[in-house]
RNA sequence: GCGACCUUCGUCUAUCGGUUAGGACGGCUGCCUUUCACGCAGCAAAGAGGGGUUCGACUCCCCUAGGUCGCACCA
């Protein structure tokens, strides 16, 4: 029986939850499931500076709209600083850490003349081997030092990681890591460490960034003789031309996917398949994602945000989703949407049947939700609609004098529903002779207020009888 | 500057020394059709460059180029 998988997502609350963070969790989610695990979230606020509330609200907020849960309250970094300063002045008692009184301006010039040799910046180990003496003495003059681990000068650290595979790191290379600042507040390097250490965690699933801080906190497990979890460093996502993400490219809050219409679901299903890969197969359901996924799985090479591609994936969800729900996702999603309220203030059992009867329709012709609430406009909109146009020139272009004809004969109609109302149109085109793309979107125009909807004979049957006659006379008057 | 990592169609990817290098998105043709879509059928499109190793390299090794990340008392 081996011990059960233990995986982590921690954010820094410094922004809002982007599309790498999205992913990342997804990961680590993903991993935990098919291991019968845990995934844990820690916030990692320990920079006071720049972590604020709503960057937790926005991060715990996207994390459930994209469907991934964890187990247990949300672990806050910060408030484990006790614990990480506990470690740290263990470590110094126990020599394999030290202290070192080197101000802001020495380290600046060690960089520079640094700099200036062409050798890599780096901490020259100073008050390393520093007699009891000096550092008595420079207590005594009132100086606060850092903690500093005494990392290993020679040979070299390996981090085996199960995505990049053997990344070997000379240790000449790193130099002694902070751990406590002189303010006596952790570093990041040591607060992940310990947190990982205490929380079990037994994967760490997180983006390539960190795989140097890798080589750095195996020094810190190594010190303190705990076991290094199993590092899987994925590559980061890239924008469309290949550079580092920005705005443009969807470096977007999750929230922000939810504005422009995309399911959570799609969306998950296009991040999976970022990086990750099982054969051909393209489309998951989550329990189909669960089961296959697996770190072998992820690729090195970092991969390119395509808006066409995940655009492409959540009009496939939204076709084979069933009508009710879809129409559900739609209501629930207003308040996000640009035009959401004008429908959401409409909103009633009428216009809500009538929303379901056309959905069929609708679903075909929109990729988004956004897409879906602007076909199902011509649903809810105030006569006399206004018209398109395009829609305006085919009703003025001879369209008008189909519709004056047209007209009794919908009026004379029995029962008012799709195929009835298509004989009355297919009838009157063959009696003159005009095909019936010449009536019909004429009748469209009338109808929506625009030259493409759902077929207009369905569109006729969800307006209803009073509705369909009204906006035909609106359009017959001048 | 130093270090690490990456490099198959435009994009996401399959391939785990032997394939006509496959699939998906996007693009283009056509079919369907009352519009727009959907759907269906088809077409074009790739191993960064150069050296090795091998009977045989997309696959293994080296070099070059390009890209990304990292090098804080930030996380």
């Amino acid at each position: 029986m081996t011990e059960p998988v233990v995986t982590r997502f921690a954010p820094s609350p410094t922004g809002f939850l982007h599309i790498g963070g999205g992913r990342t969790a997804l990961f680590n989610w993903l991993y935990a499931r098919r291991f019968g695990g845990k995934m844990l979230l820690r916030i990692e606020d320990t920079d006071r500076e720049r972590s604020t509330e709503p960057a937790i609200a926005a991060i715990i907020d996207g994390l459930q709209w994209l469907g991934l849960d964890w187990e247990g309250e949300p672990i806050f970094q910060f408030a484990r600083a006790a614990r990480h300063a506990e470690v740290a002045r263990q470590m110094l008692a126990e020599g394999k850490a030290y202290e070192c009184f080197a101000t802001a301006q020495e380290l600046t010039d060690m960089r520079e003349l640094a700099r200036a040799e062409k050798r890599p910046p780096r901490y020259d180990g100073r008050w390393r081997d520093r007699p009891a003496a000096d550092i008595e003495a420079a207590h005594a003059a009132g100086l606060k030092p850092v903690i500093r681990l005494k990392a290993p000068q020679d040979g070299e650290t390996i981090v085996e990681d199960r995505v990049q595979g053997r990344v070997v790191f000379p240790n000449k290379d790193l130099d002694d890591t902070v751990l406590l600042r002189s303010d006596g507040t952790p570093t990041y390097m040591l607060a992940v460490v310990v947190d990982d250490h205490d929380m079990d965690v037994t994967h760490i699933v997180r983006g390539d960034d960190h795989l140097t801080n890798a080589a750095r906190q195996t020094h810190i497990y190594q010190a303190m003789g705990w076991r290094v979890p199993v590092m899987a460093h994925i590559p980061l996502i890239h924008g469309s031309d290949g550079a580092k993400l920005s705005k443009r490219h969807g470096a977007l809050g999750v929230d922000a996917y939810r504005a422009l219409g995309y399911l959570p679901a799609a969306l998950r299903n296009y991040l999976v398949r970022l990086g990750w890969s099982a054969g051909d197969k393209e489309i998951f359901t989550t329990q189909e994602m669960i089961d296959a996924f697996d770190l072998p799985q992820i690729g090195r090479s970092p991969a390119r945000f395509d808006f066409a591609k995940l655009e492409n994936i959540n009009g496939l969800y939204m076709r084979a989703m069933p009508v009710d729900e879809l129409l559900a996702a739609l209501l629930d999603t207003l308040p996000h949407l640009e035009h959401g309220t004008a429908l959401a203030a409409k909103l009633d059992d009428g216009l809500r049947a009538k929303l379901l009867a056309a959905m069929p329709g609708l679903k075909e012709r929109a990729k988004t939700l956004v897409e879906l609430l602007d076909g199902a406009r011509y649903l809810y909109a105030d006569r006399p609609l206004a018209l398109e146009p395009k829609a305006k020139e085919l009703l003025d272009g001879g369209g008008r004098a189909h519709l004056i004809a047209l007209l009794p004969r919908l009026e004379a109609l029995g029962d008012w529903n799709a195929s009835g109302a298509e004989s009355v149109v297919r009838a009157y085109s063959e009696e003159i002779g005009a095909k019936l793309g010449s009536v019909a979107q004429p009748l469209r125009a009338a109808l929506t207020g625009r030259t493409t909807s759902p077929g207009v004979f369905d569109v006729l049957e969800t307006l209803g009888r009073e509705e369909s006659l009204a906006r035909l006379r609106d359009q017959t008057k001048d």
